[in-house]
DNA sequence: GTATCAATAT
DNA sequence: CATATTGATA
């Protein structure tokens, strides 16, 4: 009898595992989509897959009891892999959305050429564009233990968007009859500004209202998340198209649209993590900064582990009029309706 | 959602 | 001084 019911309870281990490991999986496809936005996350899965997988043909010593399905926002005690997200987490966290290190209040424009940091800095040197603000706000601080949504994550700096943006919001009528002042989107505000865009759904499908709204960052008006917004679409479209040029566009029925788009990475330290290092000086090449990001070259984020092209379209009809693709993902999010094809310039 | 203006940065 | 970026506005 206890036997029996131990054995049984074993194989139920083996089949929770399993379980758990399938519902790992379909939770990665379905971020897969984000990978854009959330490259961290899906390599997190990923790994959390890994190292379920390893522990399920051994001997099955670990508890898996308690959580039928945790699909990654669990409640928190979720065996082993969750400390493989702790761990990860804690090492990558900086990179998540923390990035801001005021620790340089001045970038050394000469020695800075190195690729040195070839680590996670891809945004470090991002952070200083605000503008001589006297408030040097250092917010930072926060290390948040979420390793859930993405989105819920902290509220650490609002307290900087005021400074930024609330304070200064008083209009000065001088001289330029009344234009507000620029409103500086730190690395942090765009995060939150990415992730409001992909609770929303997309940047296609996001309204600035809502995207204001569920930033939560006090004195950001409508308008200027609309501004950020047309902006960041202008920028992730695809900048550059640099295949097939040679009529030998058949060849290619997959291409890859939109990278990351990180705000202004700095003039210095901004080159292309793997890959050959552009000796920069290409100067822009109409792209600019953000264009290093479209198909072949593959994504540089810094990323150690696997990292693959970001959403997949494929060209519709060989015989269309209409140049166009549609995006092939599962997301119930993205798919919905008809305001997810883009429409190709070709 | 787009186009254009204006302030800055390069 | 020209041009590119980028946020504000029309």
């Amino acid at each position: 009898m206890i036997k029996k019911l131990s054995n049984m309870d074993y194989k139920q281990k083996q089949e929770r595992c399993g379980q758990y490991i399938k519902a790992l999986e379909e939770e990665r496809r379905k971020i897969h989509v984000f990978q854009r936005e959330l490259p961290l996350c899906l390599d997190l899965v990923t790994q959390a897959i890994e190292a379920c997988k390893r522990e399920l043909p051994g001997t099955a010593t670990e508890n898996m009891y308690g959580q039928s399905e945790c699909s990654e926002q669990t409640t928190g005690e979720c065996t082993p892999v969750l400390e493989q997200f702790l761990t990860i987490k804690d090492s990558s966290t900086s990179n998540e959305e923390e990035e801001l290190t005021d620790e340089h209040g001045n970038h050394d424009p000469d020695n800075d050429s190195e690729d040195k940091n070839m680590k996670s800095d891809w945004l470090k040197s991002v952070q200083l564009w605000n503008q001589p603000d006297p408030l040097l706000p250092k917010e930072e601080g926060t290390q948040e233990k979420m390793v859930d949504t993405v989105v819920k994550k902290d509220e650490s700096m609002k307290k900087e968007a005021m400074a930024n943006g609330g304070e200064r919001r008083k209009r000065e009528a001088e001289k330029d009859g009344g234009r507000k002042q620029r409103r500086c989107w730190s690395s942090q505000l765009h995060r939150r500004f990415l992730n409001a865009l992909q609770h929303l759904g997309g940047p296609h499908v996001a309204t600035p209202k809502q995207i204001k709204e569920l930033m939560k960052i006090d004195g950001l008006t409508n308008d200027e998340v609309k501004s950020h917004l047309q902006k960041y679409r202008l920028h992730t479209r695809r900048p550059s198209q640099t295949v097939s040029s040679n009529g030998n566009s058949q060849t290619q029925h997959l291409v890859v649209v939109e990278g990351i788009w990180v705000p202004k990475s700095d003039h210095s330290t901004g080159r292309t993590t793997g890959g050959a290092t552009t000796s920069g000086t290409t100067t822009r090449s109409t792209t600019g900064i953000y264009g290093a990001m479209a198909a072949p070259p593959l994504p540089q984020w810094p990323s150690p582990s696997s990292f693959r092209p970001s959403i997949i379209v494929e060209e519709k009809g060989s015989g269309s009029p209409s140049e166009e693709v549609v995006v092939r993902c599962s997301s119930p999010a993205m798919s919905s309706s008809t305001r997810n094809h883009y429409v190709k310039n070709i």
